[in-house]
DNA sequence: CATGAATGAGTATTCATTCAT
DNA sequence: TATGAATGAATACTCATTCAT
């Protein structure tokens, strides 16, 4: 009978229903139903409904990094691991389907959350920038990258990942993860100019 | 005397509020306060909350596109056309502060506002995408650009324009146009590989 | 171009309107409209709508024992009086389509409306029970008549008409005027017992 | 503490408020209060406030109704049964003091309610209508009524009930309810004529 | 721990009324 | 006079949160 803690039911039901519906729309009554509990038991391991939205989005970008690191190991070299975050970055976002571009964007929205959350975000934002910039400046440092802005690049590259979100969510586009992270790394380290 | 129109001091001070505080945080009250009216004048020329958005939206795009339109003109080359895109959008996003960044992200929260609106956004997006296409391909064409795929190249661009609003936004940054769209453009059309 | 008065053009436009929706569920707008005036122009004749409301209601009632007292010059016998009084009664209701049964009930829903609309309904209602009262007692001392109690007698033909109202309103029944009154005095004329 | 179930101790409320006030000047803080129960908790129990009136009227009717069996029982001549309606009806007008002549009318302000509501209360007039149809028929066939039209007839009862509640209501009528039933019956029977 | 009935603060919207033209 | 744009008071309904069981 090895139950899922209750803590982690609800995270998960409020992940499903937070990125369907964004966070206003989104019922506490709902959530609970999802994760087939009682209502009053959300309130037993969350302060608030901000509250389960704020501990959902840090187990999500978790468990963001979690599936990326694991297919970072496979690769060694700059240019691999920025194709392989590219790609992992679209298989994500096939798994939780079409929620996720939702809940990217969502969370901007809710800076009237108060300053803490704000602080998460940009914490977590830095740290999945930061990932990235120590690749390119590996890569720079192996000499296989030329000594660009890594700011910038980071920047730029990771505004490319949300452009793809963006681009599935809005479009309904299906992507071929091989053939897209081939493409864009293509472009990235090449450029486009002939 | 010659007063603003009444529906487009609504929309101003619509789009102040909104993007500070996103759709449902947003009072009706505030906005018709912020506008210096009553609020059931906002009645008068508008069916309800949820469609001032929607206009104040069209009206915001627009405005978006005219003034990037105006910065196109001077331009003939494609990769002069690409940077001023990039510079144009990081002195819109200086102009209307970061209200942009929250704007611009927002949208997709609201998805629930209904298909119509729906309609819009993608039809903005989609407008906006061809827009920078189009310059691509006169450059494929005009032999300046490698032959890759557009749609992807573009949404690749088009990233990066986000990608730039949500760092400026997120992480406040302060950004100097010239020097960051010579920077982009550069990895752009030379990639980053040494 | 002998217009018709601008009071007695808000006056009928509001009787068609009251009639069909009710006093809270008419606009002043929809008054101002059907009297093919401005809005503004009702407060120029009358001091609210719930004036508007009391000044109609006391002319559609002066307008139906004109009708009623027109009919009652033809005949001398009190019971033919009182078969007119039925007669008249369905043809009006009949002229004034299904108006007048909401008409005549809506009024008691505005009870508070303030001491003095009662006041004149109470009146009006008076009024039309003496009307009969009279003709009732003018039968007793022709020795046409038993000698019954005539206030309840009164009260008695008094519900029969309204009970018609509410019958042709809410059963949509089609009545033949004629016909009815005969059956109806011929009850109360004879009673039902064999 | 045998407590009231919360939904009956609203229709209660509601009855009293929606009597006293008329549909659209009752306001749902009201009944809560009058309940004593929170404004939230009503519409636990009833959709809207439409509803609220549309099942408060329904249990108002079936109230009206099984009082008016009770007294019925006893009785077995159609004359008999007759004068227990008028008996029980005035009773029944007493103890509901001077709302229920209020209730009675109010519905067909609320035809634009909509047509559920409309079919409710037509199905109710129908039914007490046949109720007192049943026992004139009997009469007729018991030979003890005249062979008079029985719909009109019921419509003409039917009336008179409702021009009691009017007067009672309008003019603040005290009224013995046996010595009204009695002469009551009495013109219905015999008729006026002498 | 778990629940869900009860709550009332919070808000979009309507519409009678005013008043500058 | 006549108008209708502007107004804001008034109100049904929602839903996060509490707490007795």
């Amino acid at each position: 009978m090895a139950e899922k803690p209750k803590k982690q039911l609800i995270l998960e039901a409020a992940f499903e229903v937070f990125a369907q519906k964004g966070f206003h729309s989104t019922k506490v009554d709902e959530i609970a139903e999802r994760a087939g509990i009682g209502k009053g038991t959300i309130y037993e391991y969350f302060k608030s409904k901000a509250d389960v939205f704020h501990e959902m989005y840090i187990w999500y970008v978790d468990k963001y990094f979690a599936e990326l690191e694991e297919g970072l190991l496979d690769e060694s070299e700059p240019t691999l691991k920025l194709k392989r975050i590219v790609k992992n970055h679209i298989i994500f976002l096939n798994n939780v389907k079409n929620l996720a571009g939702k809940l990217l964007n969502e969370s901007s929205t809710h800076m009237d959350m108060g300053a803490e959350f704000k602080k998460t975000m940009v914490n977590s934002y830095k740290e999945k920038m930061d990932r990235i910039k120590v690749i390119i400046e590996e890569g720079i440092q192996k000499g296989v990258f030329r000594e660009i802005d890594v700011t910038l690049c980071t920047m730029f590259f990771f505004g490319i990942l949300g452009g793809i979100s963006h681009a599935m969510f809005l479009l309904d586009m299906d992507i071929n993860p091989d053939d897209v992270a081939e493409k864009v790394i293509d472009i990235l380290l090449n450029g486009i100019k002939k």
